[in-house]
DNA sequence: CTGAAAGCGCTTACAG
DNA sequence: CTGAAAGCGCTTACAG
């Protein structure tokens, strides 16, 4: 039964066990160079007293902080919240409290956000989210991480980020690919792409994997229209209108992510257009709710819960000579918002 | 242009500024006891150094974290997930960073959530999600609380806690209100409730509004089961089956929170039940998705991300006496998942 | 207005 | 195996 008031200290931990901090501290972090007798007394009374460790004196005296950040764009955001849940679960497991920052897609203020994480002592810093096309904006960045990776920090983000830590690299080609190919093998040919900002390495690499599978079939690049909006569901929404303005006959609209493609379709009821009968549509991500739309929305799996606990396990690692690269699964996964081509559109 | 390799520390600004550790400490947090020119001076040099205040020293010493602590039962969820959202905008407003941590809807792992955020020196902790109907169950979560309170800590919940700290209180009990009226004015009178576990305050408050409307219009409260579950998708989905299974003539579903209503919906397209020509659903929340399913789904707005900002809001404000109580606003949303009572279900 | 010094609660060489 | 002591980087009375 913890008393309450001030908090109980390693002193007082210690006093009552009748042994020094010294001891105390050792036998509370399992460290050896204490009798096991004695080191179970101590984590006896420890519990007794419902000592927890003051994490500001321990980090300041060297200790481990037990703290990871997480970087993400918006919390809000399905694709975000999956990612952190992942990385929270596997934290609560080893024991490690997640502190998480938004960078709301801005380069500067994500920046500004990787120097409150090492200012507050992370073990480890994550990035989760697209990186930018532009390396320069990420210099900066590049150059702090370095340095406390150099101090003995961890550092691992999720996706293409020219940042020298840990990376775990969702399949954002082969994604596009997959996700075109499917409408391809549909018979579609007449295909639009609603993609977020040109300026995010997660929309490049998509729509790259989507051209190689067009080329293969002998589709021109310029054929398809690739029309860029915000990363988001008004987006897509924005994205499905000039689609539809200013190419008519599109068949099949990817969206490159599932928010994008919720917005897709909510532009598509609005103007009366029947998915997938007139137009198909897909989305890549797989987002918790893609299943439960209607229709129920193809996309491609990248199980972002899975992202998050690898970008934190790797992040755990001891760190190796060079960065690490890791894959991560993906599977096309066909459900109800895509259909064979029409024949013809009005 | 900031250097690499050990953190600057406030000792190298001092020295560099030719002031003593106290002086550029009370310079850079503004205090005054500081002439403006030495003072000005000070901010220039440790801003040249790229200097960032040791937050762990800064709490050990006494002044304070800027780090608030935030419970949430699953950051997955999108009810939480937004709610997080505007934890962490208005917490990047003022320049304070997140904890996130997950209690899982379990009083055992939330009371230890809060111990460790307590143990972590956090500003002020928050708690979001439901509390229990079972007021033992957070007595010793209570207890710690208090002491934290008593001893300069701040905290404030979303929910009814039986806890002694601020409280938002979103309006369960008049959304349940709201949303029971509703179906009721379109004729439905075999109306059941698809609930999450009845050991949280949440769904008994909603399901007391929900009875309170139907007892105005002469509906006994043993008319309308109440099939109790998991308060997730899945739950939603299972408590659907059993409705049908128990209750075949059901006409309206409500649905104690939007993510149930998805499972609901999700379990009558499986079945073949059209929505809402044979059955009407409807949930609460308003979660940024409902809008886009398939019929949309008529819910009561609850304004997550509001409730998020209000709580720290609450929490940041000088504690009072006694604990605030802030209510929040809600408001019907009629979408199309509800509609007016068939006359006759097969 | 400014500085020397104690102290926050820990960890970790360094002695024994 | 155990303990006395220094030190982590700050803040804040206490003197001047």
């Amino acid at each position: 039964m913890p008393r309450s008031g001030p908090a109980t200290r390693l002193i007082d931990v210690a006093e009552r066990a009748g042994v020094s901090i010294a001891t105390a501290s050792r036998s509370l972090r399992g460290q050896d160079g204490v009798s096991e007798a004695v080191a179970a007394h101590v984590r006896q009374v420890a519990s007794d007293l419902g000592y927890v460790v003051n994490v500001h004196a321990r980090t300041l005296a060297g200790g481990s902080t037990s703290i990871v950040g997480l970087i993400v764009h918006e919390i809000g955001d399905p694709y975000f919240s999956e990612i952190a849940s992942g990385v929270v679960h596997l934290a609560t497991a080893r024991g490690l409290t997640v502190q998480i920052c938004h960078s709301g897609r801005d380069p500067v203020t994500e920046l500004s956000q990787i120097r409150t994480l090492l200012a507050h002592g992370t073990e480890a810093v994550l990035i989760a989210g697209s990186g930018y096309v532009d390396p320069t904006l990420q210099s900066e960045a590049d150059k702090e991480l370095r340095a406390f990776q150099r101090s003995g920090g961890r550092a691992a983000v999720i996706g293409r980020h020219f940042l020298r830590t840990d990376a775990v690299l969702p399949a954002n080609v082969a994604a596009g690919e997959a996700i075109a190919e499917h409408v391809l093998s549909l018979g579609h040919r007449r295909i639009a792409v609603a993609a977020g900002s040109a300026a995010l390495t997660t929309v490049e690499d998509r729509v790259a994997g989507i051209r190689a599978a067009l080329e293969r079939h002998g589709i021109a690049p310029g054929d398809v229209p690739v029309v860029h909006s915000a990363f988001t569901r008004d987006g897509g929404q924005e994205a499905a209108e000039r689609i539809l303005h200013e190419h008519p006959r599109t068949t099949a609209i990817l969206a490159l992510n599932d928010v994008m493609a919720i917005g897709v379709l909510s532009t598509l009821r609005t103007l009366g257009v029947s998915v997938p009968h007139d137009v198909s549509v897909a989305g890549i991500d797989d987002i918790a709710v893609a299943a439960d739309l209607a229709p129920s929305l193809t996309t491609v799996r990248l199980h972002m819960q899975q992202l998050g606990e690898l970008v934190l396990s790797m992040a755990l690692k001891p760190p190796s000579a060079r960065p690490r690269r890791r894959g991560c699964g993906h599977e096309l996964v066909v459900r109800g918002s895509t259909g064979p081509a029409p024949r013809r559109r009005a």
